[in-house]
DNA sequence: AGCCAGGACAAGT
DNA sequence: ACTTGTCATGGC
């Protein structure tokens, strides 16, 4: 992947087939909003960015070079490459048709602690709200780092706080939760920066011990916020896609890249679901 | 107005 | 091990 300097704080990528447009609006983040003007602006790792597609080039405004190297190319899964996991995905007929349907779709790498927050907050919730909810949380608690822009706060941020302190997020039984999950990771019980490197299944039993955790936030965590590309997060609409297309189990020899096909599924059921799919 | 949302938990078979 | 009611809030 091509990379180049053009001005201070914007990189240009030769990266084409990276959709902007799917990427942050197909449920796998809460803090991207589109402009009038097309573009996608957003904050990742403390940096309020700004991400536009013009012609074939990819513009990511709000970070220098040695930012995005250490940082943005991991979270823009720009290190990976698509062509020849879409094209091993592709064997099975159903995944083929889901990645040709929005081929552009790329797993993001947040922040484990946001991911896992974030996905906390998500549960028996609808995406509007949960990106309020975020919103909310990181205005009330979040450092500012731009003009009306905030970082997400740190679990350390936010263990000392009591569900009281947390209604300003109206985010109702949820609030528990967090606190639950924030303590938890401060103390150490559970070690996020080891999540990433564990035996899965491991990871997953780790993040379970936090009250408000189950399958399928872990699976969330650990693929969205872990870079664990084999968690295949299990939600309603997996579900309707599993019993349909796949009675059997999803097939074993795609799951080394499972959450990558999930999200694939996701976005393909969620879009054609009057159709049928 | 009423149904439902990228679920998890506790209590019940 | 599987099923069911409940949770707090608001988007559509």
């Amino acid at each position: 992947m091509n990379s180049s300097l053009i001005k201070k704080d914007t990189i240009t990528l030769d990266a084409n087939t990276f959709d902007p447009d799917v990427t942050f609006d197909c449920g796998q983040c809460f803090r991207w909003d589109k402009r009038e003007d097309g573009a996608w602006c957003g904050v990742a790792y403390g940096r309020k960015l700004t991400v536009k597609k013009d012609g074939g080039g990819l513009f990511i405004e709000g970070a220098d070079e040695c930012t995005f190297e250490a940082v943005l190319k991991g979270y823009f899964n720009l290190d990976r490459d698509y062509d020849k996991i879409c094209g091993q995905l592709s064997g099975d007929p159903v995944l083929a048709a889901a990645i040709q349907f929005a081929p552009g779709i790329r797993i993001l790498r947040q922040e484990p602690w946001e991911a896992l927050c974030s996905f906390i907050i998500s549960q028996n919730n609808n995406i509007p709200r949960i990106k309020g909810i975020v919103s909310r949380l990181c205005e009330n608690f979040g450092d500012l780092i731009a003009d009306g822009e905030h970082a997400f706060p740190p679990a350390e941020r936010l263990a000392p706080l009591s569900v009281q302190e947390l209604s300003p997020l109206r985010s109702g039984f949820r609030a528990g939760y967090i606190l639950d999950a924030s303590r938890r990771v401060v103390d150490g019980e559970v070690d996020l920066a080891a999540l990433s490197e564990m035996p899965l299944d491991d990871a997953r039993k780790s993040l379970m011990k936090i009250k408000g955790v189950g399958p399928k936030v872990a699976d969330c965590a650990l693929l969205f916020g872990c870079g664990r590309l084999d968690a295949f997060p299990v939600d309603v609409w997996i579900k309707r896609v599993l019993a349909r297309f796949y009675p059997d189990g999803f097939p074993q020899e795609y799951i080394k890249y499972g959450g990558i096909a999930q999200q694939f599924l996701f976005h393909y059921a969620r879009c054609c679901e009057d159709s049928g799919f």
